[in-house]
Formats: structure tokens, sequence, C-alpha cells
DNA sequence: ACCTTCTCCCGT
DNA sequence: CGGGAGAAGGTG
């Protein structure tokens, strides 16, 4: 017997099966998906076993496979079609694809250890009247006592009585020692909560899905913040859970919170497998091993959680759908949502995207019939969407309002009066973002990225927000040695101590990557904000995603066009999305809410339509805009990246790349570039960039691994390739 | 990924 | 011609 064995390396040559011979010992248990460790060349390697055969063809001598590394399947049929069309869809490799699929407790690493976790038990051997006579020990006998009420009692509770005599007890085989396995993330159980009454709207839609639960179709769900979406994909997952299939939801990390889990727990008890980059490697493990044996209906999780070995698929939900967070930034770039139809299709059962700001993609095709659309125009608690004020800051710094305008000051002192909470997003942390000599004009720059580095106050240090370099900084300039150094530019740090400044008897958190880096500190700053601990939260965009607090009845949105200015062809519609959805934190309970948005230029288009809460305004501005410039969703993009730390070699082989793809390619599809990226230089590595828009062009894929094949063998100089951009 | 072999350039 | 560096090639 005959084992085909995908290595579990990087490097793409080797992207390809090896044959080993299966061992005598093996020949039962070995089954194709699990892994096994395997001689290759002069050392010991992972593997998966992709196949089984009788016998082969090639005459050379062939290796046995040295273990078998799982006692169960890992890779079941469906995650081993899943890879597949990962490989295809991301010209990524085979391994790479079938490595982030897993968690990474079953990744070949250098001392990963991460093994299944054990509880022990001890039981007794003979009966409680006869272990009473065979130890005389009164110690001994306290443990023996235990017995009377239960079979098995668990070693941890008889060694805190006493260790040696458990360990005396057993060497004379009077008890005996059992292990079973345990999971180490236990979800507490809540007091379950009864389901809430849907409003009309909510009603429809949660009909609408009940209606196609068992097609292979995409259900987009465009409500409006603060629309009760949760509850309608809470009911609608009772439903699937009572024909006895399973749930799989998935939301951008940072609305995983335990505030969210408990929503679910709190309805379904303990019937939940929740997946998270704040759980241990182990934690993950075991939550991953509880869903591939089919033990909990409902899985919540981030991006990774879409490949959750769920064998009774019933529906997948993706909350956010707009989010970014769903496409993968590393090798294999994918995008959940391919995955998600790839998965609806072989499961024939549902996909629900929900989002108030759906990205033109999306709503695109909902509106071409391609997707189901239901809409809920109304919050759930009937009250009334946030009014919303643009400020012209260009006046306000006219008269002299540099930090806040006067309005937005105004109302922050009413909300203080009332003891209602305020929210200010600046997307921009630390504290100044330019520091420059007054004397003779030099300005930090970071030495290995174009950019200027940003001070942070707290650290006294400058940061690079790319590479991460750190400089402390002295007080006088490093050219000219005078002490002439201004701080430039408002970040989220500098906001807060001129806003306690401000608002001295106002309580102020601060949510940025800075303050809640450390495990744990994000939930402890939310808690304490929802119980009113803080009047006022700073943030960056991380505090305008499905954050629900109840008492907030003011948002501020300080320097809106920041996002607006950045190169991108989605800077309107991520600019939007962010603003609509930040705006939409504020009066979310009975009170009703207001926004003050701050910006230069306050005739801008999408400024207006977030202003006006009119998602269907902006979506076919957009899409007039995109139709012109031919981009999404009227053509396809593919970015390729040429990264080398020869600036050189880079331009001249990107050059040579966009000739090659102009002499391949159809001529309809269009080759812009090469052009120097946004961040030309991060690292020491430059950067250039070639976009490929294109709507049907057959020969684009083959091109493409061609040019793959090429740069794989130059170590000097990095091609990397984005499929759905 | 890692190890072996091949190739190219330089220096005595 | 030997030695070192770096690219190319192979691993079942």
């Amino acid at each position: 017997m005959i084992a085909s064995v995908l290595l579990e390396i990087k490097a793409k040559s080797v992207d390809k099966t090896f044959d080993y011979i299966i061992p005598n010992v093996l020949k039962e248990t070995l089954k194709i998906g699990v892994r096994v460790s395997v001689p290759f060349g002069n050392q010991k390697l992972q593997g998966y076993v992709l196949d089984i055969k009788e016998d082969r063809k090639e005459n050379y001598e062939l290796k046995e496979i040295l273990c078998q590394l799982d006692e169960e399947v890992i890779l079941n049929k469906e995650l081993l079609l899943i890879g597949k069309k990962i490989k295809e869809l991301t010209l990524s490799s085979l391994s790479s694809a079938y490595s982030t699929m897993l968690p990474s407790a079953l990744k070949a690493r250098k001392n990963n250890h991460t093994t299944k976790k054990y509880e022990f038990y001890l039981c007794l051997n003979c009966s409680v009247e006869e272990a009473n006579l065979l130890c005389k020990n009164k110690v001994q006998k306290e443990i023996i006592s235990l017995f009377d009420s239960n079979i098995t009692i668990s070693k941890k509770e008889a060694n805190e009585i006493s260790a040696s005599a458990v360990k005396t007890l057993l060497k004379k085989e009077i008890l005996i020692e059992k292990k079973e396995e345990c999971y180490r993330l236990q979800i507490g159980l809540e007091e379950l909560e009864p389901k809430k009454t849907l409003t009309k709207e909510q009603k429809k839609a949660y009909e609408e899905m009940i209606l196609r639960k068992t097609e292979a179709t995409t259900i987009l769900l465009h409500g409006v913040t603060g629309s009760g979406k949760t509850e309608v994909y809470m009911q609608v997952i009772e439903e699937i859970i009572k024909e006895n299939k399973q749930a799989l939801v998935l939301v951008p990390e940072i609305s995983l919170t335990p505030q969210f889990i408990q929503n679910f727990t709190r309805r379904f008890g303990t019937q939940i497998a929740v997946l998270h980059s704040a759980l241990s490697i182990g934690e993950k493990y075991d939550e991953w091993r509880k869903i591939m044996r089919g033990e909990c209906n409902i899985v919540i999780g981030a991006r990774s959680a879409i490949f959750a070995p769920l064998e009774k698929l019933g529906i997948i939900i993706i909350d956010e759908c707009h989010s970014d967070s769903y496409k993968q930034e590393n090798k294999p770039k994918y995008h959940v949502l391919d995955i998600a139809n790839f998965r609806s299709q072989y499961h024939k059962c549902p996909v629900i995207l929900g989002s108030a700001t759906p990205t033109l993609e999306i709503m695109a095709r909902a509106k071409k019939g391609l997707f189901h659309l239901v809409t809920l125009t109304k919050r759930a608690q009937n009250n009334t969407l946030p009014k919303c004020i643009l400020v012209n800051k260009k006046e306000e710094i006219k008269k002299g309002n540099f930090l806040l305008s006067e309005i937005l000051e105004q109302k922050i002192t009413e909300r203080l009066e009332k003891k209602e909470q305020v929210m200010i997003l600046l997307n921009r942390r630390g504290h100044s973002t330019l520091i420059q000599c007054s004397s003779c004009g030099f300005v930090y720059k970071c030495p290995y990225c174009d950019i200027t580095l940003t001070f942070h106050k707290s650290t006294k240090n400058l940061r690079c927000h790319y590479c991460g370099y750190t400089k402390y900084l002295d007080d006088f300039c490093p050219e000219c040695k005078e002490e002439s150094l201004n701080y430039y530019g408002l970040g989220t740090e500098k906001l807060e101590s001129k806003l306690k400044e401000k608002f001295p008897n106002a309580n102020i958190a601060r949510m940025d990557t800075d303050t809640t880096s450390k495990k744990g500190t994000l939930e402890t700053l939310m808690k304490s904000f929802r119980e009113k601990k803080y009047d006022i939260l700073i943030g960056t965009q991380m505090i305008s995603k499905g954050l629900d607090f109840p008492a907030v009845t003011l948002v501020g949105i300080l320097n809106a066009d920041m996002t607006l200015n950045i190169p991108d062809f989605r800077s309107s519609e991520k600019t939007f999305a962010l603003l609509y959805q930040a705006s939409g934190r504020a009066g979310r309970s009975t009170i009703p809410g207001e926004v003050i948005i701050e910006t230069f230029n306050p005739n801008n288009k999408v400024l207006n339509f977030v202003q006006n809460q009119d998602y269907t305004g902006f979506y076919h501005y957009e899409m007039q805009v995109r139709k012109l410039l031919k981009y999404p969703p009227f053509y396809y993009i593919a970015h390729l990246t040429i990264k080398s730390k020869d600036y050189e070699l880079a331009r001249n082989e990107s050059k040579k790349v966009s000739e090659f793809l102009r002499k391949n390619l159809d001529k309809d599809t269009l080759i812009l570039g090469p052009t120097t990226a946004n961040m030309f230089r991060i690292n020491n590595v430059y950067h250039f960039e070639i976009m490929i828009k294109y709507r049907f062009d057959k020969k684009l894929k083959d091109t493409l691994k061609e040019l793959e094949q090429i740069f794989m063998i130059n170590k000097k100089i990095d091609l990397d390739i984005d499929m759905n951009d």
C-alpha cells in the first residue's frame, strides 16, 4: 500500500505529493486526511496524506512513513476540496492553503508541543469494604470514603487531601487511574434568555431566510445600524438547529467581544464553539476538535472560522460583510466570501450577508438578482437614526478652534451635564504625527520606510507605524542641536490630553492599538465604558465597528477626510462605511443621537451622503465613478506587487513583468504600471505595483502562474499576486 | 526546508 | 588550480 503525501513546507517548488510505503502497523489506521511524519532527504518532515493507493507504476525505491500524527482525520473530504479551491483562486501553494485552514496547533513548527489536555480520574479496583480493610492509614481511608457516594473521583481533588496517599494507593493497586480528554475552554453557563419579538421588517427577513434554508443561495440582509440583525440571525439559527443542522457565524475580530458571545450563550447555552485570536493555541485546538467531532451546533468566529469542519452545515452568517478583515492579508490571500460560497454549494445551505454598508460588489450582485435582498430600514427599538451635522473645519480654524469645533465642544458640554456618553473618532494613533525643527526645517522620518515618524508621548519615543522602528526623542534637533522642535498633527494620544485639559471633570478613556495591545484590556475598557465609568471614549476606527453602548448619544468624528485622500479606489467606500458605522454608534437606545463630522471638504459628496445617512445615494453615485474609471464591480482587479531590497532590480523586473503581461493577456485587459506603491519603501524593501483590470481573460491565470514560476527561483525579488483585490 | 552539487570568479 | 560564495537542483 502506497500513500501520496503533501509535505508541509512553504517553498512552492515542492508543492506536489510524494509517495511513501505504508508500513504494516499503519495499514489499518491510516486514512486520507491525516498528518504523517515522513523521511525526506535526510530530514524528518510533516505532511498530509492526500491519497492511498494499492501500488505504483514508478520503479524507484520508496521510503516508509515513519508514523501517523493524528488519530482522527483532520482534513475531511470537504476541507480537502476547499484547499484545492484556495489554490485555484489565489494561485497559492496547496500546502499553504491547508496550513491556513487548520488551527496552529496542527501546523508543523519547531517546538510545537500543543497536545490534548487530559483530566485524570481515580476509581476503586475493589469494593469499598475491601479497600477499607486493605488500608489502615487515616488519610488513605479518607480518600476511600470519597467513593461512598461516587464511582470515580477527580485525581486533583484527591491530591488535595494527600498526594502521597494517592500515590501509595495506586501503587498498592487499590486505586486505578483513568485519563479522559478534556477541553481547556469552558463556556460559562449563562441563564438562558428568551427570544425577543421581531418587528415587521425583521419578521420578513426571517421568513425569507427560512424559505431558502435548503437552497445554495446568498441573501443580503441590508439593515441600518441598530436594526437588530443579530436577533434575526439567532432566530433563524434556532430553526436550523431544530432540524439537526449546524450554523456558522462570522464576525470581524473586533466585534468578537465577550458581550457578543454572551448574547449567543444566553440564547443557546453550551452548544457553541468559539474561535478567535484571544484564545490560546491549546484552546483553539480544543474548540476545533469539539467542532470536528460534531459536539456543537453553532460556531462563532473571525475570518479563519470559515474553515470550521462542521459536517451538517445548515447556514453561514457573515456579519458586517463589508469588513476588510474578511480578506486575509498574507498568503494565501483568500476572501471569506469565496469560501462561504463554496461551502454553501457543498452543503446546499444559504449564506447570509449582513451589513448597513455593503460593498458595491455585494450590493451590485444583489440588485442584479444574483443575491436575494432583504432590507431593514428601521431601528429595532423604533428610535430614529442619529441627526448628523457637517462642520467646516477651515472656518473653525479661522475662528481659532484648532482642537474641536465650537458646536462639538458645546454639545460635549451638554452631554457631560446630562450624564450621557460621548464617543470621538480620530483615525490616527499616537500623539503628534509630524515632528519638525522650526530652526532648520528638519523632519523626523523612518530610516527604513518613506514615512514620517509618529511621536508617542507616553513612552516619549518616535515610532514608525509601518515597520515598528522606534527611537527615543531628544529635546533638541538632531541636525542643528537647537531646542526648537515643533509637534504637528493630531493623534488620539494628544487628543486625550487636550480633552482632559478642556473637560477636567470628565472621565476620558482612549481605545486604540496602543492602549489595547495587552490581552484583555480591550474587554475591560469596553466593560467600564458600558458601565458609565467614563464619559468620553476616544478611539481609532476600532470603536466604529458594531459596538453597542446604549448611553452614547453623541458621536464626534474629527478629520473625516483623512481616509478619503488615500490613493485607493476603495477609499470612498471605506470612508463612507467607517463614518456611517461610527455615526450608528449614537442614540441606539431611547434618547435620539447626534453626530458631528468635522471636515476640510464640507462639499465632498461622500461626506454629504454620510450626513444624510443615505446609503442608496452613495451607492448610485459611487457606481457611476467605478463604471467610468473601470473599477469593480464593472471590472475585476488583480494586483501584482514586486518587492526587493535592490531598487534598480525591483524597477527593472517590474517593467519586464508589465511587458510580459501586455504580450500575453487579452487586448481588452488593461495593464497599469508599474508604478511605485503607495508605501514605496517599507522596511528598506522597495515596492512596485502593477494593476490588471480585466473582465473575462482566459489567459490571465495561466500567465500569472507562469510569472510565479519565474519569480520563484529568484530569491532577491518577491512577486506578490492578489487575484481579487 | 535543507542539503548537495554546480558554477563562477578570484588569487597565488 | 584550489577555495569560497552563491545559485541551482533534488528530496519519494
